[in-house]
RNA sequence: GCACCCGUAGCUCAGCUGGAUAGAGUAGGUGGCUUCGAACCACUUGGUCGGGAGUUCGAAUCUCUCCGGGUGCGCCA
């Protein structure tokens, strides 16, 4: 259990033996200053204000009242009733060793679906894609490491009129007598060259719109062509998925055409409840509980008047399978701020319908669109898109050419591996660091680099440790010793380390990473403030001295691993 | 027109259900490697939290209003 809880226990009932009413909460937080001790409890100025009484007087009675024997070894009352919480150092010891078990954190077991990358396959993954793919990554993680069953679901757009004009294209190239695999080598250049053909050329723009018919209504021809090209597009994103080394294989792709024969259903069943009715030829869901003042309620449309099915109507099957063939208890979808409206009315219509059951959590986690570094929506000077496989090649190289410089013992394997972990590390970080809801700046600079709060500083504390157990010729992963807390470094370093728990609680029910971050940069730089100024392997430390601080920083060493496997960024023993 | 999101240091961003003197990184300045890895550490310069009003012991945080920016809104996905 963590020190917050435990102080929020004890507060608790000492509230409720001061006469405050139960629902009263202590508000603990990390002081704001030393001088204000470790935590504070905030609880008494809020809960006099409800009861008319005196701040001060009722923090009073509250500190009257409350058994903090053996935790906290000074309790002060300041300013308008703020409770100041000095813990004992022996305490905090005594929890550290605790820590290291790890039956200690509380384990959940809920079903929960995660929607996240979600590309679309026409074209190649571009920076666009990142935060869903880095982010949803991100939460399965923390999800499945709490104990969650994580089903994930990549919701490939593998379906729509732009594939059309991609197989007459694609048809185009092989009656040259290409090979299919070499004329989709290039995915943007291909979608560019059918592009430019079906805007250019009449007769292909037909045959593309025919294909499209002729690809809904199962025609063999069609449909291989179309396999062919999903085939290598999906490939092709497998291959990001691992250089990013995000946890997506084949077995989490569900694409659109995966619920093309379910639509007429729902839509059926969707009229037959009298929720879509007809309106100018078309199948149309109208909203009341999403209308704007003047009553206007939300239109969904599911069926088009020439009688074409949309992403809603695709959105809703998948919703059912979902909640249903799936049986989610949660469903967590990571897509673009931009959809906001979309996804409101899809979990709208999807619960009005009984797809899916009220006691069924459905979370749009959005985030915002991506700007370039002038403030306007992102594009390349020639105004394209930055591919995502550019970008990581950019970061392996900026990372290698950093290694060779700074350690230069290293050989060429070394250095790629390392280069890899870092450079991957630096772009997730990049973006993971970042409050998950505004919109972002792309900033290549920012992105790549490996200085101040940035994955190579964690991963840089992380390798230090190494370096100290090398030098110590002790394994890291078996030492065991007592934690004397001495110096304020150490203090503030246990107390980091004893805050793991709570952060990842926080971030699996928020679905922020970036609280994650600032917690690892945090530990990391409050290991090397403890660096600096607490010797280990000095001749002058004493044994215990020297024992503890080993065991601090095979603490921070695991729970920094951790941390980082969490947010899908790998560590190495040196770099 | 309607709806949603966002304005915090030169730049990029934190700031937890209202709490004490608004914090980091970066950029600028100073100091620290014969001693556990200087991708680091310790100091330092820099902000009327977009403007205004309200709620109260107390507001970056909650409410209203105005300004400024972004996004979305029945037959694309």
């Amino acid at each position: 259990m963590s020190i917050k809880n435990h102080l929020n226990q004890r507060l608790s009932a000492a509230m409720i033996a001061a006469g405050i009413p139960k629902d009263c909460q202590p508000i603990l937080a990390l002081s704001a200053r030393p001088k204000f001790g470790d935590y504070q409890a905030n609880g008494a100025m809020a809960a006099a204000k409800r009861l008319g009484v005196n701040p001060r007087a009722l923090a009073q009675q509250i500190v009257d009242q409350v058994d903090l024997d053996g935790i906290a070894e000074r309790i002060e009352i300041a300013g308008p009733g703020f409770i100041n919480l000095h813990l004992s150092r022996t305490f905090i010891g005594e929890q550290l060793g605790r820590s290291l078990d790890p039956e200690t954190c509380e384990r959940t077991a809920s079903n929960v679906v995660i929607d996240y990358s979600s590309p679309n396959l026409a074209k190649e993954m571009h920076v666009g894609h990142i935060r869903s793919t880095i982010i949803g990554d991100c939460l399965a993680r923390v999800l499945e490491y709490r104990g969650d069953h994580v089903i994930r679901q990549n919701h490939m757009g593998d379906w729509g009129t732009q594939f059309g004009m991609l197989i007459a294209e694609l048809e185009l190239h092989l009656g040259a007598g290409e090979r299919g695999d070499l004329a989709l080598n290039d995915l943007e250049k291909f979608y560019q060259q059918a592009k430019r053909h079906f805007d250019e050329d009449p007769d292909f723009a037909d045959r593309a719109r025919a294909y499209v018919v002729r690809l809904q209504s199962g025609d063999e021809h069609c449909l291989a062509l179309w396999q062919q090209f999903i085939a290598t597009s999906v490939a092709h994103n497998l291959e990001i998925y691992r250089r990013l080394n995000v946890g997506l294989s084949a077995e989490h792709v569900q694409p659109e055409s995966t619920y093309n024969n379910q639509l007429e259903a729902i839509v059926s069943k969707l009229t037959e409840c009298g929720l879509a009715v007809d309106d100018q030829g078309a199948k149309v869901i109208f909203l009341d509980d999403l209308a704007d003042k003047k009553g206007q309620p939300s239109a969904m449309i599911i069926r088009k008047s020439d009688g074409g099915f949309l992403y809603a109507t695709t959105d809703l099957a998948a919703l059912e399978y979902r909640a249903q063939t799936l049986a989610a208890d949660r469903i967590l979808y990571f897509i673009d701020a931009r959809q906001a409206l979309h996804m409101k009315q899809v979990f709208s219509a999807g619960r009005k319908a009984g797809l899916v059951a009220a006691d069924v959590d459905l979370e749009h986690h959005a985030f915002g669109t991506m700007m370039g570094r002038d403030g306007k929506p992102f594009k390349t000077r020639d105004g394209g898109t930055v591919k995502l496989a550019g970008l990581i090649d950019e970061a392996e190289e900026r990372a290698a050419r950093l290694i060779r410089e700074k350690n230069p013992n290293l050989d060429d394997r070394q250095i790629a591996d390392i280069a890899r972990k870092l450079g991957i590390g630096a772009v997730k970080y990049a973006d993971l660091s970042k409050t998950r809801t505004t919109d972002y700046i792309f900033d290549w600079e920012a992105m790549l680099s490996f200085e101040g709060n940035t994955a190579p500083y964690l991963q840089y504390a992380y390798t230090r440790i190494c370096s100290i157990f090398r030098r110590a010729d002790v394994d890291r992963t078996a030492h065991s010793a007592p934690v004397i807390i001495g110096t304020d470094a150490e203090k503030s370093l246990a107390l980091q380390l004893l805050q793991f728990d709570e952060i990842i609680e926080q971030v699996a029910t928020e679905c922020y990473p970036h609280v994650l971050c600032t917690y690892l940069y945090d530990l990391a730089s409050a290991y090397m403030s403890f660096y600096e100024c607490c010797p280990i392997l000095k001749s002058n430390v004493s044994p215990e001295d020297r024992a503890s601080r080993l065991q601090l920083s095979a603490l921070s060493a695991t729970t920094l691993a951790r941390g980082l496997d969490l947010l899908g960024i790998e560590v190495m023993q040196q770099m």
